[in-house]
RNA sequence: GGCCGAGUGGCGGAAUGGCAGACGCUGGGGAUUUAAAAUCCCCUGUCCUUAACGGACGUGCGGGUUCGAGUCCCGCCUCGGCUACCA
């Protein structure tokens, strides 16, 4: 019999699609024909890493989502942009060759070439003469030279964007100081600029590691240990954005969860700076006097310590003070009863990883410096501590400890006995107990009103804010103050595969860096990598692998000076952060993107990606586009306008039944759990056992049961993350080989909502590649080896049923692909092959508005199949099928009847019944009279075509 | 601890406040076949009940709003993700 032969059907259409650059993207959309008005979809992957392993379920899953966007805004007449490329620089590679010996390059290559195959092998729409990699001259040239935007670039805070360096005036003071004062001020200035800083080192990794990429004290990649060490690195300041990259999240159509993880990095939060006097006592009103009526001062000076609060409305329960072991101020603060403790103190902080700080964070520490701070709102005099759950890098390294309203001083207060002094109360319609609050045996956090506040007594916390930061404003002593959990970028790593930095840093005449950097001019670009750099694999230095560069490329004499690279390269993320704007313009020689073609395309329509680079790739690259949009290179402020985070895809279910005491294991197909905590395990529909659950396992699903009665244990339905270690990984290749590309594609999106996580099951492939023959049985005879159509597709016109699930199918498939429910659209047009299956006559026009449904879905046979009905041509540009509400008038519907909200029986009514014939169709329905006989109708509910509900007493 | 999301049959999942379980998988039965595959048809939430019909219960738990709640509100529980001494 003739059967679909996706093997055979999808080399076939790839190669058409590839030979007809059917899915070329036109330089502009308005150049597409029959498109004026430049109607445009930029739909975006996030492109893949490379990697040796090749592709893994979940890069199609995402990939299939745009492209089946794509190819549907294209029949809509949509100029579409979809492009895909690599994230080519990265560690592997070069852990590879450390231990190989082969280039990275080459290493990099051959993965790109195997996802190459892999991603042509599912037959996305890629315009793939836009191709491109990270790792490419061409490409990492433009990195380099946005770079050194960044570097030529300093933040101006009252216009809000970023300005050229030539542009930053220069105080007096500075000029004063002389030329070498001058260049520091200038470069301290730049959104990319230098420090010396303690940086999370990883030896095991051979790199320097952003904050971002440490996770509880080891790295993200691999799981290896961190250390803190000082070094000089590359930051970039995208602090200095932190309230734009907050506040433009406002009007971009991305799901609350990525906005909330965003914030949430961000950590925007607003409160008041305050200064404690910690003076002589004598001369605390001098200095009050001394602040009354001033600015705020920019420092604290040396006769204040500075807090950051966003709770100025505790400030009268201010019990302690505590400052971060690497406060400025720990040693002029420490009396010399205290000096010995409170420096051991120190050492033992400064040794302590990121690791150990989390670890150890359960246990309170800290000690007391000897010297008292007194409290600017009420003069009462309290002591300063130092302790390290107080954090240098955040708000002024200090704080006021309010213990009664916050969980961590109570913490603190409770272990050293510090005094806790309640401020705030329960506001009465709370549902807190006041009692209990008073009596103080945890921290009340939430707002309320003042109590032992003086005269602010009975304020609500909102309004006490308000006032007393207005008040501390007046008299010099604090300030309105928005602070941000957001640090700058670290951004060179200690990586030979990674883009250069422009950058040259000019010797002394000892041949050592004296501090000055400059930058290579655009027209010396793109800076290369050398050849010839060996890889040691021995290597536990920090020292960047570019240090070993032959000196012909390390070394630059320029205007008799000599000049050193700089041998750090950027992180991964560099790439990444403009390669959708490199997509629009890829061969472009003069710059990175054509400005007229940017504001033609730009921004991103709808961008796909999994939700791991929910805050950083998208964060950095927010940042990156915002410096570019500041200068004019770009002229939108946002990349990405519609934002969405495919779900995870886990492994296959691995177990079903349960485990004897005796460790023997009996498997089930079933296990019903009942509310008594009765489970019974089935196998193919028969009972095997009936099992008695322990009492804190009823109710569970997918999870271990531990039973009653004996130790053996339930399992059922678990599914967990496809790892090799798990040996559950399920290869693209092998379902493509076994289903086809179309069967892959499609099962993915059949399989859940697209956000959602989902378990894979291989029975679903088989699942829809059934729907697949069938439908292509529905069209094409069963004859043995014939491609005729089938005898009842026929050129006639559909009748009225026909028409209506025609035209049912066109409009849930129009509307579930705008809104991406692409499994509940598979499942219309599962219903629709279902219907006209069992048709003896197929309206020819019908199928052919089913072939366009389905091919932005399953593009290969619906191509095969749109040919065999007849078209010479590619079905990507037919125009998307349109349906006509006339078409899916009924002429009688069934509604439910109700009596008392349960439902009692269905009548049939015309569609276009009235209220009063439909209550009158519920009426004179046997069974309803039966029920309503000798009751009293209270109330009738009719709706039009929907349902009658009567409420009834007696 | 904080933020976000989720909890519906044996499983993945459908349901603008209006017939819970679309669609698919699994399982069972039947047709076709020498047989199998493939295909086609029927059944498949639980319980009670019937010759046939039918009935009760049912969307994590407890309340509430409503003629009517999987859906809205309040209070919990469990699971997942992210984050974590951020003052």
């Amino acid at each position: 019999m003739s059967k679909y032969n996706p093997s055979v059907v999808e080399a076939k259409w790839q190669k058409y699609w590839e030979d007809h650059k059917t899915f070329a993207a036109p330089r502009l959309p308005s150049d597409l024909p029959n498109n004026p008005e430049g109607k445009k979809a930029y739909v975006l992957d996030m492109f893949p890493y490379p990697s040796a392993q090749g592709l893994h379920v979940g890069h199609p899953e995402g990939y299939t989502a745009t492209d089946i966007f794509c190819r549907f805004m294209r029949m809509n007449g949509y100029a579409v942009m979809h492009p895909m490329g690599w994230d080519a620089f990265g560690l592997p590679a070069e852990q590879h060759a450390k231990k190989t010996g082969i280039h990275p390059r080459i290493t990099t290559e051959k993965n790109i070439a195997n996802f190459r195959r892999q991603l042509h092998a599912l037959g996305f729409s890629y315009d793939w003469d836009r191709e491109i990699a990270t790792t490419d001259v061409d490409y990492f040239r433009w990195t380099q030279r946005i770079f050194l935007i960044l570097f030529n670039a300093w933040y101006a805070k009252e216009q809000k964007r970023a300005r050229p360096i030539d542009e930053l005036p220069i105080p007096d003071d500075v000029l004063q100081e002389g030329d070498d004062a001058v260049r520091r001020f200038v470069d301290d200035h730049r959104l990319a600029y230098q420090v010396e800083a303690p940086v999370n080192w990883c030896p095991e990794l051979g790199t320097v590691l952003a904050n971002e990429e440490v996770v509880g004290g080891v790295s993200e990649r691999g799981g290896y240990p961190v250390v803190r060490m000082p070094l000089r690195q590359w930051m970039l300041r995208i602090t200095a954005y932190a309230d734009r990259l907050e506040e433009d999240l406002a009007g971009l159509d991305w799901s609350d969860s990525v906005k909330a993880l965003q914030r949430n990095w961000i950590g925007r939060s607003v409160g008041a700076e305050v200064d404690f006097y910690i003076g002589p006592k004598d001369k605390f009103d001098e200095w009050k006097n001394a602040r009354s009526g001033n600015p705020f001062p920019r420092k604290s000076g040396d006769d204040a310590l500075r807090v950051f609060t966003t709770r100025p409305d505790t400030l009268f329960g201010a019990s302690y003070m505590v400052i971060a072991p690497e406060h400025s101020y720990v040693e002029r603060l420490t009396t010399p009863e205290q000096k010995e403790i409170v420096e051991e103190y120190r050492r033992q902080a400064s040794f302590k990883s990121d690791l150990d700080r989390t670890d150890l964070a359960k246990e309170k520490t800290g000690v007391f410096t000897g010297s008292y701070a007194m409290n600017p709102v009420n003069g009462v005099q309290i002591p300063i501590w130092v302790a390290d759950y107080v954090l240098a890098s955040y708000g002024s390294g200090a704080i006021m400890a309010v213990p009664a309203h916050d969980t961590r001083d109570f913490e603190f207060a409770t272990l050293f006995n510090l005094p806790i002094k309640q401020v705030v109360a329960p506001a009465p319609d709370s549902s807190a107990s006041p009692d209990e609050v008073a009596k103080m045996e945890t921290a009340f956090t939430e707002k309320g009103v003042a109590v032992n506040s003086g005269e602010f007594d009975g304020l609500p916390t909102d309004e006490f804010k308000t006032l007393i930061t207005s008040r501390l404003e007046k008299a010099g002593l604090g300030r309105k103050t928005v602070n941000y959990k957001l640090r700058d970028w670290l951004f060179s790593r200690q990586h030979f595969w990674g883009e250069p930095f422009p950058l040259l840093r000019e010797l002394d005449s000892d041949g050592k860096p004296n501090g000055v950097v400059i930058p290579l001019d655009p027209s010396e670009l793109p800076l290369d990598l050398p050849e010839g750099v060996t890889f040691d694999a021995s290597k536990h230095s920090p020292e960047p692998p570019l240090e070993n560069a032959p000196d012909s490329w390390l070394y630059v004499e320029r205007n008799g000076k000599k000049y050193k690279r700089e041998t750090n390269t950027m992180p991964q993320w560099a790439g990444s952060c403009w390669y959708y704007l490199r997509y629009l313009d890829p061969k472009n020689s003069s710059t990175f993107v054509d400005p007229e073609i940017e504001r033609a395309w730009s921004p991103v329509d709808l961008y796909i990606g999994g939700a791991e680079h929910a805050v950083l790739h998208l964060l950095y690259a927010r940042f990156w586009h915002k410096v570019l949009y500041d200068f004019g290179y770009v002229s939108k402020p946002e990349p990405f306008q519609r934002l969405v985070n495919q779900g995870m895809i886990l492994g296959e279910m691995e177990y079903s039944g349960f485990q004897t005491a005796d460790g023997a294991w009996v498997s089930a197909s079933a296990v019903e759990v009942d509310k008594q905590g009765k489970a019974t395990l089935k196998s193919d529909g028969t009972p095997l056992q009936t099992i008695k659950l322990a009492p804190k396992d009823v109710g569970k699903s997918g999870e271990n049961f531990t039973l009653a009665s004996d130790s053996s244990i339930v399992v059922l339905g678990k599914s967990e993350k496809m790892s090799k270690s798990r040996g559950n990984v399920i290869n693209p290749d092998d379902v493509v080989a076994q289903y086809g590309a179309d069967s892959l594609r499609l099962y993915e999106m059949f399989m859940g909502p697209l956000e959602a996580v989902k378990p894979w099951n291989q029975d679903g492939v088989n699942g829809v590649r059934n729907f697949l023959d069938r439908a292509w049985r529905m069209i094409i005879t069963s004859e043995y080896e014939s491609n005729a159509l089938n005898a009842a597709v026929q050129d006639v016109e559909p009748n009225e049923e026909q028409n209506r699930v025609l035209h049912k199918t066109i409009k849930a498939v129009t509307e579930d692909v705008r809104n991406l429910s692409y499994n509940t659209a598979i499942a219309r047009m599962m219903e629709f092959a279902n219907f006209f299956s069992r048709e003896s006559v197929r309206p020819k026009s019908a199928m052919k508005t089913f072939v366009l449904l389905l091919s932005p879905f399953a593009p290969h046979i619906a191509e095969e199949l749109w040919s065999l009905l007849g078209a010479t041509n590619t079905l990507a540009y037919e125009p998307w099928p349109t349906w006509s509400e006339e078409a899916l008038k009924e002429s009688s519907i069934t509604i439910p009847v109700q009596i008392n909200g349960k439902l009692r029986a269905r009548v049939d009514i015309p569609a276009d019944a009235d209220a009063t014939a439909t209550e009158n169709a519920a009426l004179a329905e046997p069974k309803i009279a039966a029920q309503l006989q000798g009751k009293t109708i209270v109330k009738k509910i009719v709706v039009p075509g929907k349902m009658v509900n009567f409420v009834v007493k007696g």
